[in-house]
DNA sequence: AAAAATTGTGAGCAATTTGTGAAATAACTG
DNA sequence: CAGTTATTTCACAAATTGCTCACAATTTTT
């Protein structure tokens, strides 16, 4: 049963879409602006967005900005007008569907359901950047056609940042979801891990980036 | 006797296709919906699943991503349409059949006994890397054609590690997989079977790879 | 430019995990 | 039943990985 957070001012747009998403079986909630959204998300995970461009406040432009800060949950957006489509390709917020107003519940939900298809297809067995592939079943990292194997915490490391691309992860977040909840070790340690991974990743390094005062993020970037 | 897993949220679909397949003689399980799948598949084996794509939560496609992360199970799927067919082709997951939405009850059997019979002589008939090859049903193993014969345990540690190629079984899996459930021994006592198995097949013993942390695997790679 | 904060790095030690041989126990065979 | 073969456990050696710390390098702030 997936759960959607549906983000509109229009209580009455909201409600419509409720209903008919309960129908499919959704886990709803509801919120009536962009700050909202982004609170409920720190206290829950979703499994979709359904998020107005049109909202007094944070439109949904910068409230989609705000989230892709912190997640790479699935979103689709309401849009007043065809035109707003262009928006959406230009940013590269990595918006998922949209649905241009007025809509029929139908629609949207055949594209929940499609969306929420693609997605789950997303989290394959291998993670692709470029000519590097991470394996989860293997526990296998691919480079140019050359097959290494990590040590457990540095693979665990790798895979946790790949899950999480363009996402900056705190050391803390590190240790809590790599380590575990109750690992109590220095901070540093997870320098150290990164380092050696950076020195195993050859000229891969640079996929693993440094957000100064913050923690670290994978990013690939096309590069010749 | 055949143990069948049969996946659908729709609880009269499910009941139509385990009366026909009791019929047949096969042992049923139900679940209604995929994550209930992946557990029941952690629980047990079975010789085949029937898994409907369309589900809510984790949809077909989704669900069979995930077991195929850790088995190697033959699969038939329900698709609503025939053209989803095309997305079971198109994302490798190995699908072994489908069938279109409305069937007739005969014609799943049919399928499921045609795929049983295919992947049952996989099973049966031999597991070959390179040239080592494994005969279940005489239980032997051949090396450069010469046949030498593993103890039991020794046999089925191989085999069940064959049967899933390249992915990953810790101790504990194989405890459970191979020595069975009830079993509360050591969990080194994998590591010696490994060992003397890794003796036995002499130049192949490099098949049997150790992941660090995590379990062992057999994976075969092009040398020569 | 200096100070402060943060990150990179190398090295040594600690901890964990695996390999291995041997011995004890169990199961099987003729 | 005796002898053989399998299985399991255990202890210790070997290998690998993980962790901490000190200091260097870098970035930011004052």
């Amino acid at each position: 049963m997936p759960s959607l957070l549906i983000v509109d001012d229009d209580q009455h747009l909201r409600r419509l879409v409720r209903t008919y998403a309960d129908l499919e079986g959704f886990q709803c909630e509801e919120v009536s602006d962009g700050s909202l959204a982004v609170a409920a998300l720190e206290e829950k995970t979703f499994d979709l967005i359904v998020l107005d461009v049109m909202m007094p406040g944070m439109d949904g432009f910068e409230t989609l900005k705000k989230i892709r800060q912190t997640s790479q949950i699935p979103v689709i957006m309401l849009t007043a007008r065809d035109e707003e489509y262009d928006k959406l390709t230009g940013f590269h917020l990595g918006v998922d569907d949209y649905v241009s107003k007025p809509f029929s519940p139908k629609e949207l939900m055949a594209r929940i359901s499609a969306v929420l298809r693609r997605t789950g297809l997303k989290q394959t067995d291998v993670i692709t950047f470029g000519k590097l592939t991470i394996t989860p079943s293997s526990r296998t990292v691919a480079i140019d056609d050359k097959t290494l194997s990590l040590p457990p915490k540095e693979f665990d490391l790798l895979l946790k940042m790949a899950q999480n691309e363009r996402i900056v992860l705190s050391r803390e977040k590190l240790l809590q979801t790599v380590w575990g909840y109750q690992y109590y070790g220095d901070v540093r340690t997870v320098d150290t891990h990164i380092k050696s991974l950076r020195e195993h990743l050859g000229p891969y390094r640079k996929l693993i980036q440094t957000v100064w005062g913050v923690g670290y993020k994978l990013e690939y970037t096309e590069e010749s």
